[in-house]
RNA sequence: GCGGGGAUAGCUCAGCCUGGUAGGGCGCAGGAUUGCUAAUCCUGUGUUGGUAACAACUCGGGGGUUCGAAUCCCCCUCCCCGCGCCA
């Protein structure tokens, strides 16, 4: 959420920004939140006038009563302005809701070095580690050598829970564990918190970490409940501190957090569709940081070097790109993605997306930031990166990692996680 | 799930019975004083509108009663204690 003030000292910031964004539909809505902001402080004010009188009156009434004297002149006054006080309280509390649920459309203020561009064709390439390996044999899709190998189920796994749901079975499940071990070892390494956060969150700080869109087409609900399955831990993370004061003495909170991830959708994009890359439940380790307003930009880069280090440490290729203004997203004012090597699609294809989201998710949260006590306050920035997400992580192991008969040589790394196995057959 | 107790500014506590428009302490900030960064004293302290003066709002949330609600009534949420259930 963007800053009021902003909005209306400086609206033509936004509206360069919306136009870099390819979101012109949202022009409108600014427009709307400037028309309905200058409503709604004519008819506070008009209010606060009305109440003034209000409250002058009442300490009369208070001062004559003790007094033993009639007030019944005084009384029939409050009747005739409470009543306009009423009808224009309505209207200035529909103003300041029509503003509220605006100001959460409008997305956040982009860095000046976010390319501009309509899609992710136009995102930018900002460099490649590792090369892509050579085979000189016919590479099975992932899906086909986990079932050959026996260590995954999808049809059994479709028959009791749907598409998009997998049985892991012996070392490909212990792979899973492999992977998210050596992530939380590796950022726990980097002074990072290890978090286990709630797997369900309420609806309101659910709508202040991020914006669904459409919340009902996204999130797996409980029945009956106002909870919600998280979709990343970053969700629970970033709303933990929901509402208060941060102390600016602990900044940076540098946080990694390990869950399940819940999403339904998942939609078929390109070959191999069947397998573990798009899927209703994943783990994954991420990393979130709260700091100060001025370090964003150096912690941006670090989740990202956080990450490439990782990729790095496991032998898989990668690149490294700019997301373009029409791929951003809403929340971030700058976000890369990395991207591995899945040698079946031919391409790199994302695995980590790296955001810094500055104020604006705070903001929406109503998380502030000061000296314990203080009264100066400040919003606090917030950054997120993936660090491994173990499915998509897993497909590039098996794809890169293949043998021509059909086993898989298990990353150095990960081995003294799965009791010193090399390989998987 | 049942019973009891709670929610008041960054923290902590008073006010509620008996309605008259929120106060102390800690912390923080500024100032005074002293040979000092200690001690003491003074002022300020949340949100919104306003250049400001100032005004309005604010006692977990929402309704109601009343000229007037932190205070009385109803509903909801969350927390604590006990009981029940339980990996």
């Amino acid at each position: 959420m963007l800053d009021i003030k902003l909005i209306r000292d400086n609206p033509d910031i936004i509206r360069a920004d919306l136009r870099k964004r390819k979101d012109e539909d949202k022009l409108q809505v600014l427009e709307d939140i400037l028309a309905d902001d200058a409503k709604w402080r004519e008819s506070n004010i008009k209010a606060d006038e009305l109440k003034a009188r209000r409250n002058t009156i009442s300490k009369e009434i208070a001062s004559i009563k003790k007094a033993g004297g009639d007030a019944s002149k005084q009384l029939d006054q409050m009747k005739d302005i409470n009543d306009e006080i009423q009808k224009l309280d309505e209207d200035t509390r529909y103003l300041k809701d029509s503003v509220d649920s605006k100001k959460m459309i409008l997305p956040n203020i982009l860095h000046e070095s976010v390319p501009v561009g309509e899609d992710d064709q136009k995102n930018v390439e900002l460099r490649k580690w590792g090369q892509p390996p050579e085979f000189d044999f016919d590479l099975k899709p992932h899906a086909e050598l986990a079932e050959d190998l026996g260590i995954a189920d999808f049809d059994r796994a479709g028959r009791v829970s749907g598409a998009g749901f997998n049985y892991l079975l012996g070392d490909l499940a212990y792979l899973d564990l492999a992977i998210i071990n050596f992530a939380a070892e590796f950022m726990i390494g980097k002074g990072y918190t290890l978090v286990e956060p709630p797997f369900m969150l309420k609806r309101k700080p659910y709508e202040g970490v991020t914006d669904m869109g459409d919340f009902e087409d996204v999130m797996y609900k409980i029945e009956g409940e106002d909870l919600y399955l998280i979709a990343t831990s970053e969700h629970p993370m970033a709303a933990m501190f929901q509402g208060e004061i941060m102390d600016e003495e602990k900044m940076p909170m540098k946080l990694v957090g390990f869950s399940p991830c819940f999403r339904k959708e998942i939609g078929a994009h390109g070959v191999d569709t069947k397998g573990l890359f798009r899927m209703h439940q994943f783990n994954k380790i991420e990393q979130f940081i709260f700091c100060k307003p001025e370090d964003s930009w150096k912690y941006h880069e670090e989740l990202l070097a956080n990450t490439e280090e990782m990729y790095q440490l496991l032998g898989i290729p990668y690149r490294v790109v700019n997301v373009c203004t029409g791929d951003i997203g809403n929340l971030a004012a700058k976000k890369y993605d990395i991207e591995a090597w899945f040698p079946r699609q031919d391409k790199y294809g994302e695995v980590a997306s790296c955001s810094n989201c500055t104020d604006y998710q705070a903001r929406r949260l109503g998380i502030r930031m000061g000296k314990v006590g203080g009264k100066e306050k400040t919003i606090p920035h917030t950054l997120n990166n993936t660090a491994l997400a173990t499915s998509r992580t897993m497909v590039a192991i098996l794809e890169n990692f293949q043998n021509e008969d059909g086993t898989i040589t298990i990353p150095e790394v990960l081995r003294k996680y799965m009791g010193g196995k090399e390989l998987i057959q």
